[in-house]
DNA sequence: GAGCTCATATGAAGCGGGTAACCATCGCCG
DNA sequence: CGGCGATGGTTACCCGCTTCATATGAGCTC
C-alpha cells in the first residue's frame, strides 16, 4: 500500500516520468491522445502530487501562514479570528491553498516563527495581525522580505501591503450620532492601547468630538476581557458627573458593561447609551439588544487572502482598503435622561 | 540572497554533504570537533533545514492537520474551539510540529480533504473533532490508515484512539444536584442531536433523573446559536407547568437564556436554575453568575496532540481519558420557590 | 609488520516531481 | 529525394536533505 508516484503512473501508461509531468500539468509536450490515457490511469489510481516534492521542486509550498498572538484568555476577540479564519479559508480553498495556524502568547516567538518558516520555507507567505504601534514585525517581514499582507492599516505598515477599513469614518459617525441623540459626556472603554486600530480610533473620536463640540470624553484602555470591560464600567460610572454613553472596543466588553449597569441599577438605554464595536449574535440576546458597529469580518479576511495570493502570483499590491464599518443602532442607544 | 542549504556548509567546513547532514541531526558519523565546527558555520550562516527536502526525504512533515466543520455563525463554539486550539499549539510548539486548519461548512469537503492531505502528504496526521452517531470520518481514516486522535469517545471509534472525559459522571452529578436541591422538573436544552457526547449527556440524564425519581425530563435539541438557546427557552418556559431548572449545552445559549428569563419576569435563580455547560469567564460577567460545567479544555487539546504525536513514534495508543469535568455551582443555581 | 577493529568521513543513490535539452518521426516543400 | 520544421516523447539532471555502502586511517593485538 506504497503512495503511488508519476513513475507508477508513466509504467503502468507505458511512457516516461516526463511525459507524466507534462500531462498532468496541462503543458504541451503531449498528444491529445496520451494525455487522456494518462489522466485516466492518474485518476484510477488515485493520484495526488507529493507536496513535498512538488515544493521542493518549485519552491512554493501552497501554504500561508498565521500567527494569532494574544493571551488566551482574552475571550473577547475570539470571535473576530474564528471569522476572519472562515473568510480567508473561503478564498484559501478555492485555490488549494492551506492555513498553516499558530497560537502564542509571546511576541518574541511570533517573530521567531516567521523567521523560522521563511528560513524552512515551510509557508510561501502570511497575513500579519494585530498591528502595533511601532511594530517590530514590520521592519522583520521587510527584512526577511518575506510575503505578507497586514490585516491593518493605512498607518504603521512601512512598505507592507495592507487591508483595512476606514475607522476613522465610522468612528466619527458613532461620536455624531451620540451627539445627536443629546450625549455631552461620553466614554469609551477600548482594547489594548498599543494596537493601531484602537489609537486611530482613539484620535477620531477626539477629532469628532472636538468638531460637534463634546469636551467631555474619557478613554479607558483594557485588554478586552469582560472582566477589564466591566471593572471600567464599574469606574465610569461611579464618577460625578458619570458618561451617559459608552463605546466599547468589542462586544465582550460591551456584554460586561451591561451586566455591570443592571448590577448598579442605572437603565439602559434610559440612564445609560452602550455602543458595541464588532457586532455579533450575542448582541442581538440581550435586552435591550445592543447597538453595535458591524463589519464584514469574513469578507476583511477574504481580501487579505486575496492580496496575498496575487502578491504571490508577482503583484504588485500596495494596499486594499475594504468597505467601511456601519453602526446598527438598537435598544441600547437613546437620548440620556433628562 | 539565496538560501543558504547544507551543500554551502559543507564547502565552508571544508567538508562532505553527509558530514553536515550528520552534524545537524546530532548523530554518530562526525568527530566532537568537527561536530563543533559544523554547527558554528550553520549558525553563523543562520541555516535552517529546508521542509520541503527534508519532508521529501524522510516521509514527515512536521505537520498536523484539524477540520473544524461547523457552520460559522454558531459563534457559541469559538470559545471551545481557541482554547482547544492554544492547547494543541502549546504541545506542537515544542516539538517544533505547526498545525494546519481548515474550517468549513461541508461535510463532504471535510472527508475530501482528509483524503487529499494524505494523498499529498501534506500532513502527517489529523485531530478530528465534532465526533457524531455513525460518523462517516471514522471509516475513512481507517480506510486511508492515517495518523489520527479524535477527540471523544470512548464510543463511536471504531478502532482509532480517542481522548475523552466522562461526561457520563459530570451529567450525574449536575442532574443529582438539581434533584438535591428540590427540582422536579429539569429541562435540558442541547446541541446538535447526532453529536456522540449530545446523546451521551442524553443518556446520563435520563438514566440518573431515573435513578433519583425525577420524571419530568425535557430535552431540545438546537445547534448551539444563542439564537436557538432563546427560542427553545422560552418554549420550555411557556409550558405548565414549566422546568425550574434548565441544563444548556454551552455557555452562549445559557447566556441567552438567562436573558429570555429576564425578559419573561422570571427570577433567576429563584424561579428558574440554570447550569451553563463549559465554563467560560463570560458565565462569571453576567448577574447572577452562571453556574457551570468546568473543564479544562486547552489540557484537553494538548493531550490529544500528544497522544498523535506518540502514534507518530510508533506508539500503539488505544485511547486516553482525561480528567473529569467539574460542576462549579455560582449564583444562577437555587432550590425552586415554593 | 600483517591483520583487525573502530571511529570518522566520503560518495552516491534516492525521496517525487519539474523541466531543459535532446532525439525520433512525420509531413511537406522546393 | 534531401532538408526543414513541427510534433510527441525521452533522458538526464535539479531541488535539499537523509542514509547506506564504502573508503581511509589510526591504534591495537599477536
Amino acid at each position: 500500500m506504497k503512495r503511488v508516484t508519476i513513475a507508477d503512473i508513466a509504467r503502468a501508461a507505458g511512457v516516461s516520468k516526463g511525459a507524466v509531468s507534462y500531462a498532468l500539468n496541462g503543458r504541451p509536450g503531449v498528444s491529445e491522445e496520451t494525455r487522456r490515457r494518462i489522466l485516466a490511469v492518474a485518476e484510477q489510481f488515485g493520484w495526488h502530487p507529493s507536496s513535498a516534492a512538488r515544493a521542493l521542486s518549485d519552491g512554493r509550498t501552497g501554504v500561508l501562514g498565521m500567527i494569532v498572538d494574544r493571551p488566551a484568555r482574552t475571550l473577547g476577540i475570539e470571535s473576530f479570528f474564528m471569522q476572519l479564519i472562515s473568510g480567508i479559508e473561503a478564498t484559501l480553498s478555492a485555490r488549494d491553498v492551506s492555513l498553516l495556524m499558530q497560537v502564542t502568547e509571546d511576541r518574541e516567538r511570533e517573530m521567531a516563527t516567521y523567521r523560522r518558516w521563511w528560513a524552512q520555507r515551510r509557508v510561501d507567505g502570511v497575513i500579519i495581525v494585530d498591528l502595533r504601534r511601532d511594530d517590530p514585525r514590520v521592519p522583520l517581514l521587510e527584512e526577511l522580505n518575506m510575503p505578507c499582507v497586514v490585516i491593518g492599516g493605512p498607518h504603521g505598515l512601512g512598505t507592507l501591503p495592507g487591508v483595512w477599513s476606514d475607522e476613522v469614518a465610522v468612528t466619527t459617525s458613532v461620536v455624531e450620532y451620540l451627539a445627536a441623540l443629546g450625549h455631552r459626556r461620553i466614554a469609551r472603554v477600548a482594547g489594548l492601547a498599543d494596537l493601531w486600530h484602537t489609537s486611530v480610533r482613539g484620535q477620531a473620536v477626539a477629532d469628532s468630538a472636538d468638531r460637534v463640540g463634546l469636551t467631555d470624553v474619557t478613554t479607558v484602555y483594557t485588554d478586552y476581557t469582560g472582566e477589564e470591560g466591566a471593572r471600567a464600567t464599574r469606574a465610569l460610572l461611579s464618577r460625578r458627573p458619570s458618561p451617559t454613553a459608552i463605546v466599547y472596543d468589542n462586544d465582550t466588553m460591551a456584554v460586561a458593561g451591561l451586566g455591570v449597569a443592571h448590577e448598579m441599577g442605572i437603565a439602559v438605554p434610559h440612564q445609560l447609551s452602550i455602543v458595541a464595536w464588532d457586532d455579533s449574535p450575542l448582541c442581538q440576546l440581550l435586552h435591550p439588544q445592543l447597538s453595535a458597529v458591524s463589519r464584514d469580518i469574513a469578507a476583511y479576511g477574504a481580501h487579505a487572502a486575496d492580496q496575498l495570493l496575487k502578491i504571490l502570483d508577482g503583484a504588485e499590491i500596495r494596499g486594499f482598503q475594504d468597505t467601511t464599518p456601519q453602526l446598527v443602532p438598537r435598544g441600547s442607544t437613546a437620548p440620556p435622561a433628562g
